[in-house]
DNA sequence: TAGTGGTCTAGACCACCCG
DNA sequence: GGGTGGTCTAGACCACTAT
């Protein structure tokens, strides 16, 4: 016979507020009460209704504005969250052996695509890298990169036969934004013979784009073998 | 010259840890001090400190324990959030006007396939549909999707000769989980037809399961036109 | 200009988990 | 067992914005 008298908590409030939205106790477009007659009704306090009602809005289902207050979405954000791996976790977590094998490295000046791609100066000179990365013996992912010399000047000496460029960058180079894009592939004699696909099977591809503050360092293809999908819940 | 003894804000402390990691002040894996001392450190409570050192938690960049502290990760996780957008916005969004054909709408029995991935029970009943959405007069999306009618009886009525099955089941059917995975096709003959590609073409392809509390209500298949990409910035 | 959310301070208790 | 983060209470001031 316990009558404990429990803290009410953001998660509570969060359950119970989702609930009267699913059942349309609070339909859609409606206002909420403000945070403080919600503190009231649930004898807590308000930092604790806010941080509930925070994430509901960060999670897609409200939408705040100070004065307005907080009015349900009718059509709720649902959004994904992806984790960006590095090839190498995502091979070792499929439960394959991680290997690496480059295929070809070498300085050019950039290509002018690439120029435009990253916002180069023109004759800026880049390392191109081409390497496979498998998991076991089967070949997991194609991988053609260009790295910024001028960004990235240590990418002058190093070989990429021991380390791909994936880790190597991820060790030495900081970076703060990326862009990333996927998309579908049809794939080449090259690209079929690289990932033991046959020709014109279709390869889901991602692209990354990075920078460090502003300055251009490196642009990747990655391209997966066959039958490769990416999954989430959400 | 006002020398104002301004609150430092969460923001703030998120802008100083992450430039701290970043120029390895705290390198990987070392361990931040408590919150307790940063709290001191900052002059400001261990409640501002604690949200920005959760939010930095939450964007992949810190591992926090109770008892061991808050460690830095040695690969930041890296994550892209996606909006899952309901067809209509996304083609409108992209400056297209949005229109809807029905190909095909009938009630079989779930095929083997579909039981497997829905978890459905066997022989259950499923409205099969099949439209495009386009964009102005381009194909923008192709739409293969199946209904449980059990989970959704109101389908079994429903035409979807005005509101595609993706509008009206955000609007009539509410739905806890999704699983979304993404992947590439190659087109055959009647995909190119569809979508207005050539034969072989690679298709950027998305797959939806949807439930409610574990019932399973509907799956489908979006084929997108050629050329699309998914792009998001991190 | 007034109402609503955004955020901070100050202090407290507790749950988890490492040693 | 004890240290660290997780969270709540109580109260305050402020920023934004609709009216």
């Amino acid at each position: 016979m316990q009558h404990s008298k429990e803290n009410v908590s953001f998660r509570d409030i969060k359950e119970i507020v989702l609930g009267r939205i699913k059942d349309s106790t609070w339909p859609s477009d409606s206002i909420l009460p403000t945070e403080t007659d919600l503190a009231k009704e649930f004898s807590t306090t308000r930092t604790t209704i806010n941080r509930a009602l925070r994430e509901l809005a960060d999670e897609g289902y409200l939408d705040r504005k100070r004065k307005s207050g907080t009015r349900v979405r009718a059509a709720p954000i649902r959004q994904a969250r992806f984790k960006i791996p590095v090839v190498r976790e995502e091979v070792t977590e499929r439960g394959g052996a991680y290997r690496y094998n480059l295929i070809s490295s070498e300085i050019s000046s950039a290509p002018e695509w690439l120029v435009a791609k990253l916002d180069l100066k023109f004759g800026q000179n880049v390392r191109h890298i081409r390497c496979l990365h498998l998991s076991n013996t089967q070949p997991f992912q194609y991988e053609n990169r260009w790295i910024v010399l001028e960004s990235v000047p240590d990418a002058r000496e190093e070989t990429f036969t021991e380390f791909s460029p994936n880790e190597w960058l991820v060790q030495k180079v900081p970076f703060t934004d990326i862009e990333v894009s996927f998309l579908a592939t049809r794939a080449d004699q090259l690209l079929a013979d690289l990932l033991g696909a046959s020709l014109n099977e279709a390869i889901f591809t991602t692209e990354r784009s990075t920078w460090l503050k502003g300055t251009p360092v490196t642009f990747a293809r990655l391209y997966f073998a066959p039958g490769y999908r990416m999954t989430t819940r959400l």
